[in-house]
DNA sequence: GAGTGCATCTCGCTC
DNA sequence: GAGCGAGGTGCACTC
């Protein structure tokens, strides 16, 4: 059996559902009106509502509205969840070690609950990452303009770390900044902090902000101190082109 | 009916299912094994498997694996979803206009399909924050130190906004970075960058990092300057001492 | 375990 | 709608 799922049980029901789905390590959800309490990083309450409350065999804990991607509450994997009924009522409880939180969550009256035995071993194939923009970069120094040799990556400096350093065609230093999608200004700043490492070798070294797109704020910035902006999207193929075709089934 | 579920539907019961979830502003939620394509920001590829597919009223659209508390595919709100069958194969789709995002799922096998219209009204009433941090020190100033008036929430400089600007008891600047949780390199960094505004006062001003703690590498950087550090919690009282008991049931 | 920095960050705010 | 900064950020990676 995969799943088990029951329409409306009775709140013994319910806790009978749930502590079996713990105990096979199960994703556990529920429709339900209930409230919930969090203490720990912070401290919140929530009242009332109609809401999803999902409880995943790592720990992780997702109480989610009908709006918005984030959970108005969780907690994060390895808390521990327990389930008790106090007083005929349902009560989800929580409970992360390091740092200490603790959530708990009272349930007046639950519409479905279900859990789902489905085990899922893939790994999300993601790309188009600063990282790959740095391995094309680092792959075809020529994007970014013609002898351009890059000689670090993660270059160490005081300020932090130089995503990309090289020289030009004219040997002359060149500082490269990447960024995934749109610079704003805090990449330019952060350029500029990078320069000041160089300071001694004044007006010899060029600061360069690799992406895809440039803020008109951050351009104005960039101009103000000779530095330069090159437009490169971040590389957007995956590694292996897996087949996704309806042939599959 | 505040809800529909059906066990192991065929594939046009399903269909049939998510469309009038769509129509009525459901929630709608599927165990199902399925594989995922994402263009947008980045591209994706996820394989065959188990997972939990969320649709909300707002365009949200999750797909949750049995770990992590972040979905591994998503569409922000306000994207537009859609059902349709192809060959026999329920396939979703979501789709963003700016930036332009594309999320399609082909769902191989559903276990249960579910619709819920439960609304919530309800909003989280959080605090712990910076803000309230801020908020705090502005009405008890003497937190700090005896003597410390605050003069300025926000105070606005070329290198983004002081959090909290104000005078010892001696008439000398001081200027104050808040941090709700343990401050890093980061924040020092950013502290001295505000006080390279204030450098023609050299030596006049005091910076001070205000936070529950410190990093050692951050308090090794502070102390290089003759900066300081406050151990200050942010406050954890809610506004409205809501009553969550079991009272209310 | 702590510290650092990226993210399809999300989200709320301001302009 | 774009830009900016905080977040119970989460998460992977390094040390």
């Amino acid at each position: 059996m995969k799943f088990i799922s029951r329409e409306n049980p009775s709140p013994s029901d319910c806790f009978r559902i749930i502590d079996e789905g713990l105990r096979k390590r199960a994703v556990i959800t529920l429709f339900a009106c209930c409230q919930a309490t969090y203490e720990g990083r912070a401290r919140s309450k929530l009242g009332l509502g109609e809401r999803m409350i999902i409880i995943k065999p790592d720990g992780s804990f997702l109480i989610h509205q009908d709006r918005k991607l984030d959970p108005v509450n969780w907690q994060p994997p390895k808390s521990r969840s327990k389930v008790r009924m106090e007083n005929g009522i349902v009560i989800l409880e929580s409970v992360r070690r390091t740092p200490p939180e603790h959530l708990e969550v009272e349930i007046k009256n639950v519409h479905l609950v279900s859990y789902y035995l489905g085990r899922d071993s893939q790994e999300l194939e993601v790309c188009g990452h600063e990282k790959d923009m740095g391995e094309m970069i680092w792959k075809h120094p020529e994007l970014i303009e013609k002898g351009f040799r890059p000689t670090d990556k993660e270059y160490s400096t005081s300020k932090g770390f130089i995503d990309i350093l090289g020289k030009d065609e004219n040997g002359q230093l060149m500082i490269l900044e990447l960024k995934s999608r749109k610079a704003g200004t805090n990449a330019v700043k952060q350029l500029k902090r990078y320069l000041k490492d160089f300071e001694d070798n004044k007006g010899q070294v060029r600061g360069i902000i690799v992406a895809p797109s440039i803020t008109e704020d951050a351009l104005e910035l960039l101009e103000e101190d000779g530095l330069e902006f090159k437009s490169l999207e971040p590389p957007k193929e995956l590694k292996e082109e897996k087949k996704v075709t309806l042939d599959f089934f």
